[in-house]
DNA sequence: AAAATAAATGAGAATAATTCTCATTTTACT
DNA sequence: AGTAAAATGAGAATTATTCTCATTTATTTT
């Protein structure tokens, strides 16, 4: 049996595993992901290639929360909620990005606008209920 | 001639410096801008008061660029537009905040909205001009 | 007004996310 | 197979930010 590819890419495993998860994870959060199937993979590697896809505009950063980075294999512009106690980032598909103002804003800057964010922040379901439990008022 | 504050507060100098900029320095600018009246102040004697403020919500944090945190003493909800050349962070006057989607969120959600973020992305005129001038086509 | 207490600051050490270096391994090319 | 190019691992280096602690400045008490 040709057993190819003992130990193929890592690179397609980093991409596989951010479009297989909508949780928006850190560079760590991957490099952990990685570990059942890529024990081995170094986390110099996760942020080295997470750096080269979002050059290549394969994936985005959606945000920092906390000082850390956070990661979207979807780069269909789409709207994100971030939770301020659990660092969670959520995609938001029940509301549009306003990206029909990326014209206006061009027009008013003088520029030339990529990219346009629509990011809401606040306390997650859970959060907000575990906070209500502790503090009740 | 009674001299009072010799050296008063530093804190209240810290807040009315990113009161009268529309940079969204970070904290390092803001330092910077400072040594010319207080030449003794130091850099985590700023970090420190940058986050009080943003604690006390008198300030807000508007951007991380390129792992740099970006203040603002405008707390009305503002457009932002920053520019991936040269790092900076401009206000947008001329779009509106979609604030009336807040509720929306948190209906979709389930959770509480603090805050509303609306960023565009891309190069000011200035650097897309000088880019221009370099690659022309 | 002096003494005592509390808050703010400076200097530099500590922390932590990210990047870099370089030796080694893996892949692509001929 | 043999060689050149690309990718990776390990850990050092970098850097923005936070922390510690001694000192200074402000506030309260007597």
């Amino acid at each position: 049996m040709e057993q190819r590819c003992k130990q193929f890419r890592k690179r397609s495993a980093i991409l596989s595993c951010l479009r297989a998860t909508d949780t928006h994870p850190s560079a760590e959060m991957v490099h952990e992901m990685l570990q059942a199937e890529h024990p081995d993979i170094s986390l110099a590697t996760v942020y080295r290639n997470l750096a080269l896809f979002k050059q290549q505009g394969l994936i985005q950063s959606v945000a920092t929360v906390n000082g850390i980075e956070r990661f979207d294999a979807n780069i269909e512009p789409h709207v994100h909620f971030i939770c301020t106690d659990c660092t969670a980032v959520m995609d938001l598909p029940q509301v549009q990005v306003p990206q029909e103002l990326c014209g206006t804003v061009q027009n008013a800057t003088g520029g030339v606008v990529s990219e346009c964010q629509l990011t809401f922040t606040g306390q997650c379901q859970a959060c907000s209920q575990a906070k209500k439990a502790h503090d009740p008022w």
